[in-house]
DNA sequence: GGCGATATGTTATTTAGTTACATCCGCGCT
DNA sequence: AGCGCGGATGTAACTAAATAACATATCGCC
């Protein structure tokens, strides 16, 4: 690998190293949330054998918030906005049927656990919201 | 065992089974939340040796309510209103300083996402709201 | 070129959760 | 009493998720 992985056809952000390009790639063309296993699984042709290189590359990725990690699922997903970093705490509705996420964000349940925090003396850093149902799609079928 | 497990000094219900109220009495006894293996650890000397016995009288105590999953630490921890099944979801506020965990409910924070769900045709059967960050106490010290 | 920070590769290990299967116990029924 | 059924238990083996420890390589920069 003298060749710099620059120059791939998909790119979200030029300064992600190769494996984090890999690993990203994967969750943007996965149809639902995917586990570190699964990850590695369909990039062991790309070189990927061991689940740290996964696990490495999702810390970096999760930090940048280019994926998420979906607690209840123990999985991650691609971001679904470039912007959602900007929009304070996101979260996540994750269909049992069809196994889709569908990521939102709602300022004004930030603001309401920002309330409780406050008045309770809590300083949040991180903040997890999920729900888990049955999509739009899913019922009407 | 012939003789029943009834009459037991910490009743919170009076049908658990035996290995129900192990488990929920190691969790109301803990500081903070415990994992199914840290309450295997716990329990071993009351006779419980496999992981699925604790996993199996987490599932019941969960359904029921009475011990809550705490999905961001893979751990559990007592309810600690046994009101609290009645006021819709439930948030938890988790310090990453001293470990210990605050249940809330806010009803505000319910509402909106509800809205948000009708909004979108999603139909929520299950909330999960985390906060990590560090608690008033440890701000304190 | 040399150096420090960061990224990688690999093996082994720990922690978390499940599958499969046999047994046991309480309880209603005849 | 004896039968049968559903739920709870016990045990072993296994899959899945995540981390520890250690060696190597690569990049940016002075």
């Amino acid at each position: 690998m003298t060749r710099s992985h620059k120059g791939h056809d998909h790119v979200w952000a030029d300064d992600l190293t190769r494996n984090q390009e890999l690993v990203l790639g994967a969750l943007a063309h996965a149809e639902g949330p995917l586990s570190a296993y699964d990850l590695l699984d369909r990039l062991r042709d790309d070189g990927l054998r061991a689940p740290l290189q996964v696990y490495r590359a999702l810390d970096k990725l999760t930090e940048r918030g280019l994926a998420h990690r979906i607690e209840s699922l123990n999985a991650f997903v691609c971001c679904a906005d470039a912007r959602c970093h900007a929009a304070g705490s996101i979260g996540f509705a994750i269909c049992e049927r069809c196994g889709r996420v569908e990521e939102f964000a709602e300022p004004a349940v930030e603001q309401q656990l920002q309330r409780w925090s406050r008045q309770a003396g809590f300083t949040p850093t991180r903040v997890t919201i999920e729900l888990r149902g049955v999509c739009g799609a899913c019922q009407a079928a």
